[in-house]
DNA sequence: CTGCCATTTTACCGGC
DNA sequence: GCCGGTAAAATGGCAG
Protein backbone atom coordinates (compact mmCIF):
# COMPACT_ATOMS: atom_id res chain seq x y z
CA UNK A 1 0.00 0.00 0.00
CA UNK A 2 1.25 3.48 -0.90
CA UNK A 3 1.68 5.90 1.68
CA UNK A 4 -1.27 7.95 0.49
CA UNK A 5 -4.62 8.83 2.12
CA UNK A 6 -4.69 8.94 5.97
CA UNK A 7 -2.54 10.54 7.73
CA UNK A 8 0.93 10.22 5.64
CA UNK A 9 1.17 14.18 5.50
CA UNK A 10 1.79 14.19 9.54
CA UNK A 11 4.13 11.16 8.91
CA UNK A 12 6.45 12.85 5.85
CA UNK A 13 6.91 15.87 8.07
CA UNK A 14 7.85 14.22 10.95
CA UNK A 15 10.30 12.35 9.08
CA UNK A 16 11.59 15.41 8.18
CA UNK A 17 12.03 17.23 10.84
CA UNK A 18 13.53 14.64 12.89
CA UNK A 19 16.36 14.48 9.96
CA UNK A 20 16.57 17.94 9.95
CA UNK A 21 16.95 18.37 13.75
CA UNK A 22 19.46 15.55 13.83
CA UNK A 23 21.49 17.16 10.83
CA UNK A 24 21.63 20.29 12.91
CA UNK A 25 23.12 18.21 15.37
CA UNK A 26 25.90 17.12 13.18
CA UNK A 27 26.66 20.87 11.99
CA UNK A 28 27.39 21.75 15.72
CA UNK A 29 29.65 18.77 16.04
CA UNK A 30 31.24 19.66 12.74
CA UNK A 31 31.88 23.26 14.18
CA UNK A 32 33.68 22.34 17.24
CA UNK A 33 35.81 20.25 15.86
CA UNK A 34 36.42 23.05 13.16
CA UNK A 35 37.07 25.26 16.61
CA UNK A 36 39.51 22.31 17.84
CA UNK A 37 41.67 22.29 15.00
CA UNK A 38 41.77 26.40 14.84
CA UNK A 39 42.98 26.37 18.66
CA UNK A 40 45.47 23.39 17.59
CA UNK A 41 46.71 25.85 14.80
CA UNK A 42 47.41 28.82 16.90
CA UNK A 43 49.27 26.77 19.27
CA UNK A 44 51.76 25.96 16.53
CA UNK A 45 50.23 22.50 15.37
CA UNK A 46 50.06 22.40 11.18
CA UNK A 47 46.23 20.99 10.31
CA UNK A 48 46.90 19.53 7.34
CA UNK A 49 49.25 16.92 9.30
CA UNK A 50 46.71 16.64 11.94
CA UNK A 51 44.41 15.14 9.58
CA UNK A 52 46.47 13.05 8.44
CA UNK A 53 47.70 11.47 11.62
CA UNK A 54 44.23 10.89 12.75
CA UNK A 55 43.42 9.08 9.16
CA UNK A 56 46.02 7.00 9.64
CA UNK A 57 45.35 6.27 13.14
CA UNK A 58 42.25 5.38 12.41
CA UNK A 59 43.42 2.98 9.67
CA UNK A 60 46.06 1.58 11.73
CA UNK A 61 43.85 -0.37 13.79
CA UNK A 62 42.20 -2.68 11.68
CA UNK A 63 45.92 -3.09 9.11
CA UNK A 64 46.99 -5.92 11.09
CA UNK A 65 43.70 -7.88 10.91
CA UNK A 66 43.34 -7.04 7.62
CA UNK A 67 47.00 -8.54 6.69
CA UNK A 68 46.38 -11.53 8.30
CA UNK A 69 42.78 -11.91 6.76
CA UNK A 70 44.65 -11.75 3.85
CA UNK A 71 46.80 -14.56 3.99
CA UNK A 72 44.00 -16.66 5.38
CA UNK A 73 41.54 -15.59 2.63
CA UNK A 74 43.86 -16.39 0.12
CA UNK A 75 44.49 -19.77 1.68
CA UNK A 76 40.47 -20.45 1.78
CA UNK A 77 40.07 -19.54 -1.84
CA UNK A 78 42.03 -22.36 -2.65
CA UNK A 79 41.02 -25.03 -0.34
CA UNK A 80 44.08 -24.89 1.85
CA UNK A 81 42.27 -24.49 5.21
CA UNK A 82 39.73 -26.59 6.88
CA UNK A 83 36.33 -25.95 7.34
CA UNK A 84 36.73 -25.24 11.11
CA UNK A 85 39.30 -23.15 10.69
CA UNK B 1 58.44 28.95 16.86
CA UNK B 2 58.15 25.35 16.22
CA UNK B 3 55.87 23.20 18.62
CA UNK B 4 58.99 21.21 19.69
CA UNK B 5 60.60 20.55 23.33
CA UNK B 6 58.22 20.89 26.25
CA UNK B 7 54.48 19.71 27.03
CA UNK B 8 54.05 19.27 22.94
CA UNK B 9 53.63 15.71 22.63
CA UNK B 10 50.69 15.76 25.15
CA UNK B 11 49.05 18.58 23.64
CA UNK B 12 49.02 17.15 20.21
CA UNK B 13 47.75 14.36 21.77
CA UNK B 14 44.59 16.18 23.51
CA UNK B 15 43.75 17.64 20.30
CA UNK B 16 44.00 14.62 18.51
CA UNK B 17 41.82 13.02 21.42
CA UNK B 18 39.26 15.69 21.82
CA UNK B 19 38.74 15.57 17.80
CA UNK B 20 38.21 11.55 17.41
CA UNK B 21 36.00 11.90 20.16
CA UNK B 22 33.81 15.01 18.40
CA UNK B 23 33.70 12.53 15.24
CA UNK B 24 32.86 9.47 17.02
CA UNK B 25 29.62 11.48 18.13
CA UNK B 26 29.03 12.69 14.85
CA UNK B 27 28.99 9.23 13.44
CA UNK B 28 26.45 8.46 16.25
CA UNK B 29 23.93 11.09 14.75
CA UNK B 30 25.04 10.02 10.98
CA UNK B 31 24.04 6.38 12.26
CA UNK B 32 20.74 8.16 13.58
CA UNK B 33 19.98 9.94 10.23
CA UNK B 34 20.06 6.43 8.53
CA UNK B 35 18.09 4.63 11.26
CA UNK B 36 15.17 7.50 10.43
CA UNK B 37 15.70 7.49 7.15
CA UNK B 38 15.54 3.48 7.14
CA UNK B 39 12.17 3.67 9.41
CA UNK B 40 10.56 5.50 6.85
CA UNK B 41 11.65 3.48 3.98
CA UNK B 42 9.86 0.68 6.42
CA UNK B 43 6.66 3.21 6.21
CA UNK B 44 6.76 3.17 2.74
CA UNK B 45 8.10 6.21 1.73
CA UNK B 46 11.05 7.18 -1.04
CA UNK B 47 14.11 7.53 0.26
CA UNK B 48 15.62 9.30 -2.88
CA UNK B 49 12.50 11.79 -2.85
CA UNK B 50 13.02 12.53 0.98
CA UNK B 51 16.73 13.38 0.17
CA UNK B 52 15.44 15.74 -2.70
CA UNK B 53 13.11 17.22 -0.79
CA UNK B 54 15.20 18.05 2.15
CA UNK B 55 18.00 19.21 -0.42
CA UNK B 56 15.24 21.19 -1.66
CA UNK B 57 14.08 23.32 1.90
CA UNK B 58 17.70 24.04 2.55
CA UNK B 59 17.99 25.81 -0.55
CA UNK B 60 17.10 29.38 -0.75
CA UNK B 61 15.04 30.67 -3.38
CA UNK B 62 17.54 32.64 -5.19
CA UNK B 63 19.81 29.86 -5.10
CA UNK B 64 17.00 27.45 -6.57
CA UNK B 65 16.08 29.99 -9.82
CA UNK B 66 19.73 30.14 -10.46
CA UNK B 67 20.49 26.45 -10.73
CA UNK B 68 16.85 26.24 -12.38
CA UNK B 69 17.96 28.85 -15.11
CA UNK B 70 21.54 27.35 -15.45
CA UNK B 71 19.81 23.97 -16.32
CA UNK B 72 17.72 25.23 -18.54
CA UNK B 73 20.37 27.18 -20.55
CA UNK B 74 22.31 23.94 -20.92
CA UNK B 75 19.03 21.65 -21.97
CA UNK B 76 18.57 24.75 -24.52
CA UNK B 77 22.15 24.10 -26.19
CA UNK B 78 21.41 20.85 -26.38
CA UNK B 79 18.19 20.68 -27.75
CA UNK B 80 16.41 19.42 -24.99
CA UNK B 81 13.64 21.77 -24.78
CA UNK B 82 10.55 21.70 -26.43
CA UNK B 83 8.90 25.56 -28.04
CA UNK B 84 6.02 25.05 -25.05
CA UNK B 85 8.15 24.41 -22.09
CA UNK C 1 32.56 -30.00 -5.51
CA UNK C 2 35.24 -27.53 -4.26
CA UNK C 3 37.89 -26.28 -6.62
CA UNK C 4 40.70 -28.07 -5.32
CA UNK C 5 43.36 -30.41 -6.14
CA UNK C 6 44.90 -30.24 -10.05
CA UNK C 7 44.84 -26.45 -11.68
CA UNK C 8 42.89 -24.83 -9.48
CA UNK C 9 45.22 -22.07 -8.06
CA UNK C 10 46.62 -21.35 -11.44
CA UNK C 11 43.12 -20.95 -12.44
CA UNK C 12 42.29 -18.57 -9.63
CA UNK C 13 45.00 -16.61 -10.61
CA UNK C 14 43.65 -16.00 -13.94
CA UNK C 15 41.04 -15.37 -13.14
CA UNK C 16 42.16 -12.84 -10.99
CA UNK C 17 44.69 -11.49 -13.04
CA UNK C 18 41.96 -11.16 -16.42
CA UNK C 19 39.97 -9.08 -13.68
CA UNK C 20 42.41 -6.99 -12.42
CA UNK C 21 43.47 -6.07 -16.18
CA UNK C 22 39.91 -4.97 -16.43
CA UNK C 23 39.62 -2.89 -13.63
CA UNK C 24 42.60 -0.85 -14.44
CA UNK C 25 41.61 -0.38 -18.26
CA UNK C 26 38.09 0.66 -16.68
CA UNK C 27 39.93 3.25 -14.26
CA UNK C 28 41.80 4.80 -17.52
CA UNK C 29 38.42 5.29 -19.22
CA UNK C 30 37.38 6.62 -15.28
CA UNK C 31 40.42 9.06 -15.79
CA UNK C 32 39.91 10.08 -19.36
CA UNK C 33 35.85 11.22 -18.15
CA UNK C 34 37.73 13.14 -15.46
CA UNK C 35 40.01 14.91 -18.00
CA UNK C 36 37.42 15.68 -20.70
CA UNK C 37 35.11 17.12 -17.45
CA UNK C 38 38.85 19.10 -16.59
CA UNK C 39 38.63 20.28 -20.19
CA UNK C 40 34.95 21.55 -20.75
CA UNK C 41 35.54 23.39 -16.72
CA UNK C 42 38.63 25.37 -18.03
CA UNK C 43 36.50 26.11 -21.23
CA UNK C 44 33.80 27.91 -18.65
CA UNK C 45 31.31 25.19 -19.02
CA UNK C 46 29.73 24.23 -15.24
CA UNK C 47 30.87 20.76 -13.96
CA UNK C 48 27.51 19.93 -11.80
CA UNK C 49 25.41 20.78 -14.63
CA UNK C 50 26.52 19.12 -17.26
CA UNK C 51 26.30 15.84 -15.09
CA UNK C 52 22.60 17.09 -14.02
CA UNK C 53 22.30 16.99 -18.39
CA UNK C 54 24.08 13.88 -19.16
CA UNK C 55 21.65 12.05 -16.71
CA UNK C 56 18.66 13.61 -17.86
CA UNK C 57 19.81 12.73 -21.28
CA UNK C 58 20.08 8.90 -19.65
CA UNK C 59 16.64 8.92 -18.16
CA UNK C 60 13.75 7.81 -20.26
CA UNK C 61 10.74 10.11 -20.60
CA UNK C 62 8.38 7.68 -18.82
CA UNK C 63 11.03 7.33 -15.84
CA UNK C 64 11.25 11.43 -15.94
CA UNK C 65 7.42 11.91 -15.67
CA UNK C 66 7.77 9.53 -13.04
CA UNK C 67 9.88 10.82 -10.70
CA UNK C 68 8.26 14.00 -11.04
CA UNK C 69 5.25 13.34 -10.17
CA UNK C 70 7.03 11.59 -7.04
CA UNK C 71 9.02 14.52 -6.11
CA UNK C 72 5.67 16.92 -6.63
CA UNK C 73 3.48 14.99 -4.41
CA UNK C 74 6.08 14.99 -1.49
CA UNK C 75 6.69 18.85 -1.92
CA UNK C 76 2.13 18.83 -1.69
CA UNK C 77 2.37 16.88 1.62
CA UNK C 78 4.97 19.39 3.02
CA UNK C 79 3.46 22.47 1.87
CA UNK C 80 5.89 23.61 -0.47
CA UNK C 81 3.78 24.03 -3.44
CA UNK C 82 1.96 27.30 -4.15
CA UNK C 83 -1.33 27.26 -5.39
CA UNK C 84 -0.24 28.43 -8.95
CA UNK C 85 2.25 25.70 -9.34
CA UNK D 1 33.30 35.65 -19.82
CA UNK D 2 30.53 33.19 -20.19
CA UNK D 3 30.03 30.68 -22.90
CA UNK D 4 27.62 32.02 -24.54
CA UNK D 5 27.41 33.06 -28.18
CA UNK D 6 29.26 31.90 -30.54
CA UNK D 7 30.12 28.11 -30.92
CA UNK D 8 29.25 27.24 -27.18
CA UNK D 9 26.53 24.89 -28.18
CA UNK D 10 28.55 23.06 -30.58
CA UNK D 11 30.89 22.91 -27.58
CA UNK D 12 28.96 21.80 -25.10
CA UNK D 13 27.71 19.11 -27.46
CA UNK D 14 31.24 18.07 -27.93
CA UNK D 15 32.11 17.82 -24.75
CA UNK D 16 29.13 16.14 -23.76
CA UNK D 17 29.11 13.18 -27.32
CA UNK D 18 32.51 12.62 -25.84
CA UNK D 19 32.00 11.66 -22.19
CA UNK D 20 28.63 9.56 -23.40
CA UNK D 21 30.78 7.55 -25.38
CA UNK D 22 33.71 7.11 -22.44
CA UNK D 23 30.76 6.07 -20.55
CA UNK D 24 29.83 3.50 -22.99
CA UNK D 25 33.10 2.24 -23.50
CA UNK D 26 33.35 1.82 -19.56
CA UNK D 27 29.95 0.23 -19.04
CA UNK D 28 31.15 -2.59 -22.12
CA UNK D 29 34.22 -3.52 -19.42
CA UNK D 30 32.17 -3.57 -16.44
CA UNK D 31 30.18 -6.12 -18.84
CA UNK D 32 33.53 -8.39 -19.18
CA UNK D 33 34.20 -8.00 -16.22
CA UNK D 34 30.79 -9.29 -14.79
CA UNK D 35 31.71 -12.34 -17.41
CA UNK D 36 34.77 -12.92 -16.06
CA UNK D 37 32.99 -13.36 -12.67
CA UNK D 38 30.33 -15.76 -14.01
CA UNK D 39 32.66 -17.85 -15.61
CA UNK D 40 34.87 -18.14 -12.40
CA UNK D 41 31.55 -18.84 -10.47
CA UNK D 42 30.71 -21.81 -13.15
CA UNK D 43 34.16 -23.02 -12.42
CA UNK D 44 33.26 -23.68 -8.72
CA UNK D 45 35.23 -20.69 -7.47
CA UNK D 46 33.52 -18.30 -4.70
CA UNK D 47 32.57 -14.91 -6.60
CA UNK D 48 32.93 -13.50 -2.94
CA UNK D 49 35.55 -14.66 -1.85
CA UNK D 50 37.07 -13.34 -5.32
CA UNK D 51 36.05 -10.26 -4.54
CA UNK D 52 37.63 -9.97 -1.56
CA UNK D 53 40.98 -11.48 -2.57
CA UNK D 54 41.02 -8.98 -5.14
CA UNK D 55 40.28 -5.54 -2.80
CA UNK D 56 42.88 -6.89 -0.43
CA UNK D 57 45.94 -7.60 -2.96
CA UNK D 58 44.89 -4.02 -3.97
CA UNK D 59 45.42 -2.87 -0.13
CA UNK D 60 48.36 -4.96 0.32
CA UNK D 61 51.10 -3.29 -1.83
CA UNK D 62 50.29 0.26 0.27
CA UNK D 63 49.90 -1.06 3.60
CA UNK D 64 53.77 -1.77 4.69
CA UNK D 65 54.25 1.94 3.82
CA UNK D 66 51.34 3.14 5.37
CA UNK D 67 52.81 2.04 8.95
CA UNK D 68 56.32 3.49 8.52
CA UNK D 69 54.22 6.66 6.94
CA UNK D 70 52.30 6.97 10.46
CA UNK D 71 55.26 7.23 12.67
CA UNK D 72 57.34 9.78 10.36
CA UNK D 73 54.03 11.54 10.23
CA UNK D 74 54.28 11.94 14.18
CA UNK D 75 57.64 12.72 14.14
CA UNK D 76 56.90 15.25 11.82
CA UNK D 77 53.69 16.60 13.54
CA UNK D 78 56.20 17.20 17.01
CA UNK D 79 58.75 19.07 14.85
CA UNK D 80 61.06 15.92 14.87
CA UNK D 81 62.30 15.48 11.60
CA UNK D 82 64.34 18.16 9.68
CA UNK D 83 63.11 19.69 6.70
CA UNK D 84 65.07 17.71 4.47
CA UNK D 85 63.93 14.06 5.41
C1' DC E 1 13.31 -8.33 -2.16
C1' DT E 2 16.59 -6.87 1.04
C1' DG E 3 20.84 -5.61 2.50
C1' DC E 4 25.50 -4.77 1.41
C1' DC E 5 29.35 -2.94 -1.07
C1' DA E 6 31.44 -0.05 -4.74
C1' DT E 7 31.27 3.79 -7.25
C1' DT E 8 30.08 8.27 -8.13
C1' DT E 9 28.87 12.70 -6.77
C1' DT E 10 28.74 16.50 -3.65
C1' DA E 11 30.40 19.45 -0.06
C1' DC E 12 34.05 21.04 2.74
C1' DC E 13 38.31 22.96 4.10
C1' DG E 14 42.87 24.44 3.88
C1' DG E 15 46.39 26.55 0.87
C1' DC E 16 47.88 29.79 -2.64
C1' DG F 1 38.67 34.43 -4.27
C1' DC F 2 39.83 30.18 -6.65
C1' DC F 3 41.72 25.66 -6.89
C1' DG F 4 42.89 21.45 -5.28
C1' DG F 5 42.51 17.63 -2.66
C1' DT F 6 40.04 15.20 1.09
C1' DA F 7 36.07 13.30 3.39
C1' DA F 8 31.00 12.44 3.43
C1' DA F 9 26.67 11.36 1.20
C1' DA F 10 24.02 9.28 -2.17
C1' DT F 11 23.09 6.41 -5.85
C1' DG F 12 23.35 2.23 -8.20
C1' DG F 13 24.54 -2.69 -8.72
C1' DC F 14 25.27 -7.54 -7.00
C1' DA F 15 24.93 -11.40 -4.13
C1' DG F 16 22.28 -13.94 -1.05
Amino acid sequence: MTPYGGLSAEHLEQFITRIERLEEEKKDISDSIKDVFAEAKSSGFDVKTMHEVIKLRKMAASDLEEKEYLLYTYKKALGMVSEEQ
